[in-house]
DNA sequence: CAGGATTTCGAACAGTTGTTCGTCTAAAGA
DNA sequence: TCTTTAGACGAACAACTGTTCGAAATCCTG
């Protein structure tokens, strides 16, 4: 690592940072935490537009005026949410993608990069984790979201471009333009992976209950994406 | 006030039918077809539950009380549109898969499969024509759409059995549940290609201005996937 | 043209939406 | 102890939702 590419490496804060640092202290639930885990869990579950306020604060179990007070307005609630989501996932990526550069000395290929870009959202969904509502709920914000959600969406280059980045050096003999559109079927692979097509599939393949079903998962996705990267 | 049987599944008469033998003869737009145009118009740009009965009849020039009368329910006409569309749809597919094994004495390859199953919803992408609003109404049904919805195309394996089946024929060193793995990645290519992504891909790739796009962007696809099923 | 059927129209319905207001409670600071 | 203040609470607001109804208008057939 004589030189380290500043774009694919990460400042020490981004992976120190706590994804949990939001919450009251000493672990007490006060209203705001409240409504936020009941608010994306409905959200995640029902779609944004058929979850009102009342369903959220009957969830919660707080008072009615307690979004506004907290948040200003349902919208802000739903950026908020979305945004600290959006957020770790993309600290997770990074720093996966970061240990990648630290054990290939800068030059990860093909594989590890897709390993990166690639786990992390769909180790949240993990049925036994919690953090699934998390992953439905960035999924739906993908279509269902507002226009200030998608502008973040669209100008979050920056992070994307760590991973292009990557690519191009992994693959120097596709041209920019055809390593953009892989990338772009790559990131189709786990944006169509809902749980409601799951339900489609199984009727197919006959279910989903194996215990590393998970990592196999994984595997399935970063060998089909590496296919798609290493064809001539 | 009848209501029309759209019948999902398909057999090999039903290649020749006619799209548009809906409409209303000598080309005179109806009440009817006005406000079904409209509708599918406003919900595949701002979603389902964004737009109200009062937006459609506005938009098509018509009464309030014109959805409830023709259609019986706005969830109604949602169905209407999206089954007819959902029809159309497997209809093309199926006229390809079919001329692809009448090409290939009943065992076409790997990429003639995949080129019947991605070349129709892409062509219908194609912003010169009139089907984009289309083909977004349909990829907005996969998420936003009711239960029912959900229901139609969870139960309709039917359609997607035949490709499955032929890929496991081009493919038999493959068990059946890894064919079905991949053809999912496959579907997934295409469920990702939304408008609203080409824009976030377009500040990286650079645009999509070319007159054969839509073209050469099936080629991208079916050659992704191609990949992903050749693997070992 | 007559008259039944079909369609259109305006108005209103009852319910739900997000938001706001004034008041009350309770803990912290001086 | 008194004052300040953040938060919880119930009630209400105005706007919007899908749907329904009866009357008016139009079309089609005899």
């Amino acid at each position: 690592m004589t030189q380290p590419d500043p774009s694919l490496d990460l400042t020490d804060q981004d992976l120190s940072l706590d994804d949990e640092a939001h919450l009251t202290q000493a672990g007490c639930a006060a209203t705001r935490d409240l409504v936020f885990v009941a608010a994306e869990r409905l959200f995640a579950v029902h779609g944004f537009q058929k979850v009102s306020v009342r369903d959220i604060t009957a969830e919660a179990k707080v008072n009615l005026a307690s979004i506004n007070y907290h948040f200003g307005s349902k919208d802000a609630l739903l950026l908020e949410i979305f945004t600290r989501r959006t957020a770790e996932l993309n600290r997770a990526r990074a720093k996966m993608l970061h240990e990648a550069n630290a054990a290939h000395a800068g030059k990860p290929p093909v594989r590890a990069v897709l390993h990166a870009l690639i786990a992390p959202p769909v180790r949240w969904m993990d049925p036994k984790g919690e953090r699934l509502i998390s992953v439905q709920f960035l999924i739906r914000a993908r279509s269902e979201g507002t226009d200030q959600m998608r502008d973040i969406l669209r100008t979050d280059v920056s992070h994307l471009r760590r991973f292009s980045d990557a690519l191009l050096v992994a693959c120097p003999q596709l041209t920019p333009e055809e390593v953009y559109w892989r990338l772009h079927f790559s990131l189709g692979l786990i944006h169509n992976n809902r749980f409601a097509e799951f339900d489609r599939l199984n009727t197919l393949s006959g279910g989903l209950t194996r215990e590393d079903e998970v990592d196999l998962l994984i595997q399935r996705m970063v060998n089909f994406a590496e296919a798609g990267f290493l064809r001539a």
